[in-house]
DNA sequence: TTCGACCATAGAACGAGGTTCGATAATTGC
DNA sequence: GCAATTATCGAACCTCGTTCTATGGTCGAA
C-alpha cells in the first residue's frame, strides 16, 4: 500500500531537465485530438502515438483519463479566461456579464467537446473557479445580497451550459466527414415536426417555421437576455 | 448486406406469445441499475445477469447501448410527462411554466443520471418532444411571436438542464456508499474557498458564507425566476 | 404428424479501450 | 563513480460493447 508516486505536476518544476515531453505537450496533443475528431478520438493509445511515446509514459504526467480530460479542459479554459479578461470594463456591469457569457459560449462553439464538461468542477482552484470569480466580480457592482449574487452567477452559467449542451452532442458523424451539413441536418427536424398531428402538437406547429434557418447563437442570446433582464429588474438598475 | 432483423419493438406486438422478457422488463432493469449505482453501472453484462439471460438476448430488444440508454430515458420521461400534465391549468401561463420546470428539475434530482442526457433528443417523437410541446403550449397563451415563444421554451429548458448538470456528476463515490454525506462534501468547498486570497477572489469571499447550507433547488429556483421575470417583462403581462 | 419458417435465447469470441506492472534507460545528488 | 530518483516504454490484464453462430421453441401448412 504505497502512496502515489511523485509526479512533475505535484511539485514546482525547478528548471527544465531536458524532458522530451512536458505536461504542456501532453495537454496540447490531447486538445489537438479533441479538436480534430471530438471526445471519442481521445484515447491513450492515440495520444501516445501522436506524442511518439508509449502509453505508460502518459501516466507519469497524469493520473488517468479523467485527470487528463480535466487538465485538458483547464488548459483551454486558461485561454478563455484571458479572452474574457480582455473584454471587461464597461460602465454597466450587466453589459460586462453579457459580454463574458457570450465569450464563454463562443469558446464552446469553437470546441463542442467542451460543452459536456464545461464548468464541471468549479471546486478547487483551476481556471474554472477563476472564471466563476470573474463573473461574480461584476455582480459586486450591483446592489444585491451575497445570496442574490451567487444565484445570479449560477443562473448565467446555467444558461451558458444549458444552451451549449445542445451543441456538443448532435453530430452523429456527419460534420466531421462533411457528408451532411448542419442545415440539411436541421432540415430533417422540420420535416418530421411538420408531419406531426396539428391537434396534439399545436406549439411545435407554431414554431416549426422559425426553426428553419435556426441559429444556436441567436437562441442562446435570447435566453441570456431573458435572464439578464430579470437580473436587471432585481438589481433595480 | 441484409437489412436489419425484425425486432419486437419494430412492430406492434399482437398478443404476448409467452415472452419471458419484454422490452419493458429490459428497460425496467436498466433503470433500476442506473438508479442504484449511476450510469457506469449500466453494462450489458450486468443487465443480462440481472435479467437472468445472456448478453446477446438484449440485442434482440435493443440495437445497442445507445439505443438502450435512449429508451430507458424515454421510459422514465413518460412518468415525468404524466406528472407534468397533472399540474397544469393555472390562470397564469408563466406560473404553469414554473411548475412544469420545477417538476422536471425534481425528476432529475431523483435520478441524477438523467441530468447528463436530459432532453438530449428533442428530435423525433418520444416523450422528450412531448414535454417540449407541453411547455410550449403555455407560451401560446402569451402575447409573443413564434420566435419569442421558441426562445422562451429553449431558455427554460436551458436553465433546467444547466442547473441539473451540476447534480448528475458530483458524487465521486461517496453518496452511493454513504461514507460522506453531501453536507460534509460541500463543506470541503467552503474550506477551500475561504483559504483563497481575498484580494484575488473578492467575489468568492463575498458569497462563501452563503454556500454553507447551500441548496441546489433554491439555486435553481432563483435562476428560473430570473428568467421567468424576464419573460414576464417581454410578454407585457 | 412432420417439416420448415420464424421467434427468441444463449454465450463464446473479437477488438478496443483504460490501467497496472516490471524492466530499463537517463539524470541527478553526494 | 555510485546510488537514488526521474522518466520512459510496452507487454499483459481486465472490462466493455458488439458480432456471430448455434440452439431450442412455437406455429402454420402440407
Amino acid at each position: 500500500m504505497t502512496g502515489p508516486r511523485p509526479r512533475p505536476a505535484d511539485r514546482p518544476s525547478r528548471g527544465r531537465q531536458r524532458a522530451s515531453h512536458s505536461i504542456e505537450a501532453v495537454l496540447g496533443a490531447a486538445v489537438a485530438l479533441l479538436d480534430e475528431a471530438g471526445e471519442p478520438a481521445l484515447t491513450l493509445r492515440a495520444l501516445a502515438t501522436r506524442l511518439g511515446t508509449g502509453v505508460g509514459s502518459i501516466y507519469w504526467y497524469v493520473s488517468g483519463k479523467d485527470d487528463l480530460l480535466d487538465r485538458a479542459i483547464d488548459h483551454v479554459l486558461g485561454g478563455v479566461l484571458t479572452a474574457v479578461e480582455g473584454r471587461t470594463g464597461s460602465d454597466d456591469p450587466i453589459d460586462d456579464l453579457r459580454v463574458m457569457a457570450v465569450t464563454l459560449f463562443d469558446a464552446i462553439v469553437d470546441r463542442p467537446w467542451l460543452g459536456a464538461h464545461f464548468m464541471r468542477r468549479t471546486d478547487v482552484q483551476g481556471n474554472s473557479l477563476r472564471l466563476f470569480e470573474k463573473l461574480g466580480q461584476q455582480t459586486l457592482r450591483l446592489d444585491l445580497t451575497p445570496l442574490q449574487r451567487f444565484h445570479a452567477v449560477s443562473a448565467i452559467v446555467g444558461v451558458v451550459v444549458g444552451n451549449a449542451a445542445d451543441l456538443g452532442q448532435e453530430p452523429p458523424q456527419e460534420v466531421f466527414d462533411g457528408f451532411v451539413d448542419r442545415d440539411e441536418f436541421l432540415g430533417r427536424y422540420t420535416e418530421t415536426w411538420r408531419a406531426l398531428d396539428a391537434e396534439e402538437f399545436p406549439f411545435v406547429h407554431d414554431i416549426v417555421e422559425e426553426f428553419d434557418g435556426h441559429d444556436d447563437k441567436e437562441q442562446f442570446l435570447a435566453g441570456l437576455d431573458l435572464t439578464l433582464a430579470g437580473l436587471r429588474l432585481q438589481a433595480g438598475a
